[in-house]
DNA sequence: GCAATACTTAAGTATCCGCTTGACAATGGT
DNA sequence: ACCATTGTCAAGCGGATACTTAAGTATTGC
């Protein structure tokens, strides 16, 4: 299972950083070359590629090369990762609320 | 509004650190004090609170101190600003999957 | 074949960030 | 009153990381 720790560890990281999820927004409207995702970015193709590898390595977004131009669209399943560490805290905590709700109920009993 | 803008940039950055997911962790379980969440944490108390700052300023945790103690909770709120931003995202790219069915359903037709 | 396009790779730089140290302040227990 | 507990603040160190530059490779169009 790869570590479910690593991946969200990754994925959380790539996220982290506001040019990736420019990158993420850009990609959401449809797949694109690596060079057209960069004209935008006020930074160099170099520098768009290094973030892409983050994203790819994290499972956000997907690349394929095919002749002398890489593709890139999102991978949904990356972004179940992050919802699913963030709703298992949810459930955590809305757990305890129920349990003071209860307890309130009780001494509202008494 | 904040610039949601900035709203997003400060909790990813929040979460994009290994350190201070595990302390949303632990306070998912339920409010606890500083040093209490510090002493599990192989670091100093010095760097818990510089986590917890970060916390705090974006949205994720609150904190209230009374006498000498400074007790931290989660604050459910500003989980909903990452949830959202990835919502958001995805609404996009499965209205391009659903336009793609129904192309592949025109194509079918034919 | 040749030039242009579309990346790729490696190395260097500079800024950011996580963490420590140490000195200090406020509160609580005895 | 004294001392331990709990946290705060400022400065600084070192490693991570975002970005650039520069040189190289593979593919496409003519």
């Amino acid at each position: 299972m790869l570590s479910q720790q690593l991946a969200v560890d990754r994925v959380f990281h790539a996220l982290g950083d506001p040019t990736r999820r420019a990158i993420v927004e850009k990609l959401s409207a449809g797949p694109i070359s690596v060079s057209r995702l960069a004209k935008p970015l006020d930074m160099t193709l170099a520098a768009v590629v290094q973030h892409l590898q983050v994203l790819e390595a994290s499972g956000l977004v997907q690349t394929e090369k095919v002749g002398r131009v890489r593709t890139c669209r999102i991978e949904p399943k990356g972004f179940s990762v992050a919802e699913r560490w963030i709703n298992e805290r949810r459930s955590l905590w809305e757990r305890r609320f129920d349990r003071l709700g209860e307890l309130l109920g009780e001494s509202d009993r008494k």
